[in-house]
DNA sequence: TGATTTGTGGATCAATTTATGCGATTATCT
DNA sequence: AGATAATCGCATAAATTGATCCACAAATCA
C-alpha cells in the first residue's frame, strides 16, 4: 500500500517524535527504526528540505525534529516521498473531463479522499499517545529509550560492495525525465 | 495509490463488463482501455489465471468475461495485480508482535483494512451502473464501440539504455522486500 | 590548530516494475 | 489440408525505485 520508501519516512518521524526533539545520529535512527543505512540518511534529506526535520553536521550532530508533532500528519509524511493526488483529469486522456470523470475513476478518487483524510487526521503525537509503551517495535538487540546517553555507536558493517547511486535525488517527486544511463 | 498495472486491469474488466459477456480481441481492449498493447495480453493473462477472464484461441478468439460481475469486486481486480495484504507482523522484525502491532502500524493496518472494505464494497456492475452512460471514458480518436476494425500499434522507439532482466515473473506477488544480496 | 565526527550532495549500482518482441501453438475459415 | 488470425509464453528491454559509496563541508573537541 505504502511504498517502501513512505514506510521507512514513518518510521523516522515516528521516532524522532518520540526522541521529544532529542537530537539523534542517522546511525542511531537506522538501527532503531531498521531503514538502511545509508538510505536513512537520504530519507532524512528529504524530510529535511520539507522542513520536517533539522541536520546538525560536526561531532555532536545529527538530526531532530523540526515541525510540530501535533499538528504534523501521517500524511505530510507520506506526500513528502510519494504525493498522494486526487485524480483530477480522467488518466484516459479526455480533457474534458476533469469536472465529471468517468464513473470508475470517480470511484477511485472517492477512494484516494477517503485515505486522504483519514491519514490526514493522524498526527503524530495522537498515534504515539494512541497506545501506552513504544510506538515503534523495538529492534531487538537495541535499547529502546532514546534517552540513553548516545553511547558507542556499534559501527556498521561494511561490507564491500558495489556502489550504486541515484539519478538527481534533489526531489523526489517523480521525475519525468528520462534518465539516460551513460554506462 | 495504486499501481499502473492494478489501474491497466481495473479499466479492463469494467471494460469487459460493460461488453456484457461479448468476447473481444486483445488488441480493441487495448484500444479502448488505452492500456500498452502488448501489455494487455499479459494483464489479461494474470486476470485469466484468476478465471476472472477467459482467452480463446485462433481466428475468432478473444477473451470475454469469465466471472459474476454482480460478484466481483474492485478488490478482487486488485487482489489479482498486487495483492492489498493486511499487517500480520511487526516490520521491523519483532516476532512476538503478531498480535499486537506496534501503534505506528496498528494505525497503518487499519488504513489497509478501511480500503479493502471500501473497495472489497464496489462490484463492477455497481460502477457501471452508477451513472449512465460509458464506464470509462472514451479514447479521443477512438470510437467508444468495441467494433472499430483493429488498427496497427504504433511501434516504440528503442533508444540504446542497459538491460536489467527480471526476476521470473510468475507471481507477481510481492518478493519478500528484505533480500539478502549476495555479492 | 588539527583530528575526528557527522551531515551534504552527487554519482553509481542493484532490484523491481512496466513494457515490448517474437516464435510456437491453437482454433477457425475456406 | 492449408492459410490465416489470434493467444500463449518466454525472453528481453526500458523505466522506476531502492540502496550504497565517496569526496567534501561543517562543527566540535583536545
Amino acid at each position: 500500500m505504502l511504498s517502501t520508501t513512505a514506510e521507512y519516512a514513518l518510521r523516522i518521524m515516528i521516532h524522532l517524535a518520540e526522541a521529544n526533539g532529542e537530537q539523534l545520529t542517522s546511525e542511531e535512527i537506522s538501527i532503531a527504526t531498521k531503514v538502511p543505512g545509508d538510505y536513512t540518511v537520504k530519507v532524512l534529506q528529504w524530510l529535511g528540505k520539507e522542513g520536517l526535520v533539522l541536520g546538525h553536521r560536526g561531532r555532536r550532530g545529527g538530526f531532530r525534529l523540526d515541525c510540530n508533532p501535533k499538528k504534523i500528519t501521517l500524511l505530510d509524511v507520506v506526500n513528502v516521498i510519494d504525493p498522494l493526488e486526487r485524480i483530477s483529469q480522467c488518466p484516459l486522456g479526455r480533457e474534458a473531463h476533469n469536472s465529471a470523470l468517468c464513473p470508475l475513476h470517480k470511484r477511485i478518487d472517492e477512494v484516494i479522499a477517503m485515505l486522504q483524510d483519514t491519514l490526514g487526521g493522524m498526527t503524530l503525537t495522537s498515534v504515539i499517545d494512541g497506545t501506552p509503551g513504544p510506538t515503534l517495535c523495538p529492534p531487538e538487540d537495541v535499547a529502546i529509550t532514546v534517552s540513553a546517553k548516545r553511547s558507542k555507536l556499534p559501527k556498521r558493517k561494511v561490507q564491500a560492495k558495489k556502489t550504486t547511486s541515484r539519478k538527481k535525488t534533489t526531489s523526489r517527486k517523480k521525475t519525468k525525465m528520462n534518465t539516460v544511463r551513460t554506462r
